[in-house]
DNA sequence: ACCCAGGTGGCCC
DNA sequence: GGGCCACATGGG
């Protein structure tokens, strides 16, 4: 029981390792990628950009943020004034525009309504924000983290469909479920903004068919 | 004409 | 706690 732990505690700092190399990856490497995403603006889509990619690809998602910056509704207070209806047309080509707009809308809606900025939102702690952000409907542990982690900056692993990919492929764990699973690399990790963020993304990496060798592509 | 893609809420048991 | 369904677009 012991050994059997040890071993898949190993697993997951040997895999991080490892695979870091592989990518040739320094440490805050995904800062690098994304130095772009430190302006209030772009911690801003980071959040739209977490409702809008619910069970869609990353190529719909680009669309429809095409769409938001031509239309200057690419800001949550800008959502929040053109409201949902508008709203919709514009975020068509991530799919299930029409639940997402209330979605977007009402998630802005809290953020300007609570802590009228996300700079002063990121002054919160974790837990109270994970808490709010967990009322907010169409948020879900997955997005509530995502956001936490990367427009946030506050040190939590985000689970995912790549990170359930990732986790059977290298036979990590048999329990698939959420909580479990973030437990499980939050214990086997630094308690690391940094690494968290660049293991996920490692894992998004790994589950790219073109992901091999060098790293061009920032679709985190 | 299929199939798939970085979830969530509502309902049921 | 888990199983099932609706939600919808663009690209292969």
């Amino acid at each position: 029981m012991i050994t059997k732990k040890l071993k898949n505690d190993n697993k997951i700092k040997t895999l991080y390792k490892e695979l870091k190399d592989k990518y040739d990856l320094s440490e805050g490497q995904w800062a690098l990628w994304c130095k772009r995403k430190k302006s209030k603006k772009d911690k801003e889509q980071i959040i739209i950009e977490a409702i809008l990619t619910q069970r869609i690809n990353w190529k719909n998602v680009e669309l429809s943020m095409i769409n938001l910056k031509k239309a200057r509704a690419d800001s949550l207070k800008d959502i929040v004034n053109i409201g949902p209806q508008k709203l919709s047309l514009l975020i068509r080509p991530s799919g299930f525009y029409q639940t997402k707009s209330y979605y977007l809308f009402h998630l802005a809606q809290f953020v300007l309504k609570n802590y009228s900025s996300v700079e002063k939102m990121q002054k919160e702690n974790l837990k109270k924000l994970r808490e709010g952000l967990l009322t907010v409907k169409g948020v879900g542990k997955e997005t509530a983290d995502d956001i936490l982690l990367y427009a946030l900056e506050k040190s939590i692993f985000v689970i995912d469909e790549y990170t359930r990919r990732f986790v059977k492929k290298y036979k990590i764990a048999k329990d698939l479920s959420y909580d479990y699973l973030q437990n499980l690399f939050q214990k086997n990790l630094p308690q690391s903004i940094r690494v968290y963020q660049d293991f996920h993304a490692i894992i998004v990496l790994e589950g790219k068919p073109f992901a091999r060798g060098k790293v061009e592509n920032k679709n985190i």
